[in-house]
RNA sequence: CGGGGUGUAGCGCAGUUGGCUAGCGCGCGUCGUUCGGGACGACGAGGUCGGAAGUUCGAGUCUUCUCACCCCGACCA
């Protein structure tokens, strides 16, 4: 892509009131706008990152069988007052209309318990999970920090069902490690630690997953001998002991909840009278398990963690493009556009070869501002065509995290050694 | 929802004990000069001072109410 025609240039300034760093970076790179209090536009840039998340998350549902789906944002009143959730669940945002009631989705099990209901009779027809990727509105009463916690936002949320809890407990092991590969290919499977928090009414715990970083709200107290951690909300049950090792060796840490694993039961199907026939030709309560993500939430906390005082610093699994090209601007117009066309043509050669390449051919804007504006944006490869290089038949190739850059010959083994440089990036 | 703070040009901000035609920087437009880390000059466009009511000869400035946003706390199924 063309920065010329990309829309929304980046800011110099944001407001200052607005203090955590992803709000501050996303604000300022143009990646996102903000429309109200926890409400946010997502602008070219700061959507390809979304999707990336997205579709990291989805690639990883797909592999453990669930099945994606697409729920209404819309729902009657009706469902929720079946679950005693219409005046129990205070975020819910209500409206009504010509004398009907609706809620905005806050949570899916309303929706998706009666959805498999409908198709679900026997234990032939079980297990069975769906997913879906949808934006989910919770009127919290403190929107906050950027895109960590919107009253709109993006969610997956996955549901299983099954005949019995046996089944229900592999299938949820076998998650635990979904969402380990999802946090490790998103870059931060190293910070974020599976946490034993309340489990409700049926089940001794759900899960957090906990992403360890400064701004985070949530407060853990982590066993590194596990790698586990235990949210702040059951720490007395557990008198201060690790439930795995029952050390008492825990580090405070303070966190951001990017997903969560919830053995429901039937908290949902009791309610709506979800029963199957087994083989023996007794009726039993469908058992269910339902798995959250963030995508919205998890770019907010990569932006508050990758970053450094010029900019953000993508992970390259959800960086925009993976290739921020600088044609430098020269005095001397023969040259100028000698850069203009050497770099037009290694921007084809580039994208051609399937890189995701934003050129930034802009002749009106100065140096300094490419320059600054690349590491705004934290592309992970960054390459400098001007005057010097052009001279030497070469291109400056830097990553985004490192402080010097090198010379590459402009040649057919550039694209294996951009290759070679990019696969070695750190996150 | 409790406490604190902030609302002035597209963005970031200044505006003194109430006083003349409301300022600065960025950005934007035209022209020219620039060109390896957010360049410079000249000219120019751009404002219901968040909203409502009030006090006053006179309100961006004082009073009351209200709305929005930010921060701390509570809440987070």
């Amino acid at each position: 892509m063309k920065q010329s025609k990309l829309f929304v240039k980046s800011r110099k300034e944001v407001q200052s009131e607005e203090t955590s760093i992803n709000a501050q970076l996303l604000l300022k790179a143009g990646f996102v706008d903000k429309l109200m209090a926890g409400v946010y536009t997502y602008l070219p840039l700061g959507l390809r990152v979304l999707d990336k998340i997205k579709n990291i998350v989805r690639e990883e549902m797909n592999k453990a069988g669930g099945q994606e789906i697409l729920m209404p944002a819309l729902t009657p009143k009706e469902i929720w007052v079946q679950t005693n959730r219409w005046e129990n669940f205070d975020a819910l945002f209500k409206l009504e209309s010509n004398n009907h009631e609706y809620a905005l989705g806050a949570t899916h099990e309303e929706v998706v318990t009666p959805l498999l209901q409908k198709f679900t009779f026997s234990y032939k027809d079980l297990p069975q999970a769906v997913y879906q990727i949808q934006t989910k509105f919770r009127n919290e009463a403190r929107s906050k920090s950027g895109l960590l916690r919107g009253r709109e936002f993006s969610m997956k949320d996955m549901y299983s069902f099954h005949t019995d809890e046996e089944d229900l407990n592999r299938y949820y092991a076998e998650m635990e490690k979904v969402y380990e590969k999802v946090w490790e290919r998103l870059g931060i499977g190293h910070i974020t630690v599976k946490t034993y928090a309340s489990g409700g009414a049926f089940s001794k715990y759900s899960h957090e997953y906990q992403t360890f970083a400064p701004v985070g709200e949530d407060l853990v107290y982590y066993c590194p001998k596990c790698k586990v951690a235990i949210n702040k909300e059951i720490i007395e049950d557990l008198e201060h002991a690790c439930p795995e090792c029952h050390g008492k060796d825990l580090e405070e840490k303070t966190s951001i909840e990017v997903g969560n694993i919830f053995k429901l039961m039937t908290k949902f199907s009791g309610a709506c009278n979800f029963n199957y026939t087994a083989a023996d030709g007794s009726v039993k309560p469908v058992i269910m398990g339902c798995y959250g993500i963030g995508p919205s939430r998890l770019m907010g906390t990569l932006a508050e963690i990758y970053n450094d005082a010029n900019g953000l610093i993508w992970p390259k699994a959800v960086a925009p493009f993976q290739i921020h090209l600088l044609s430098l601007g020269d005095r001397d117009e023969s040259v100028q556009n000698e850069i203009m066309s050497a770099a037009q043509k290694l921007y084809e050669q580039l994208t051609a070869a399937g890189w995701e390449v934003l050129w930034d051919d802009r002749v009106q804007a100065s140096n300094g501002e490419k320059f600054k504006d690349s590491d705004l944006f934290g592309i992970p490869l960054r390459l400098v065509l001007g005057k010097q290089s052009l001279q030497a038949q070469s291109v400056e190739v830097k990553l985004r995290n490192q402080e010097n850059g090198e010379s590459l010959p402009i040649s057919e083994d550039l694209e294996k050694k951009l290759k070679e440089i990019y696969n070695n990036y750190a996150v």
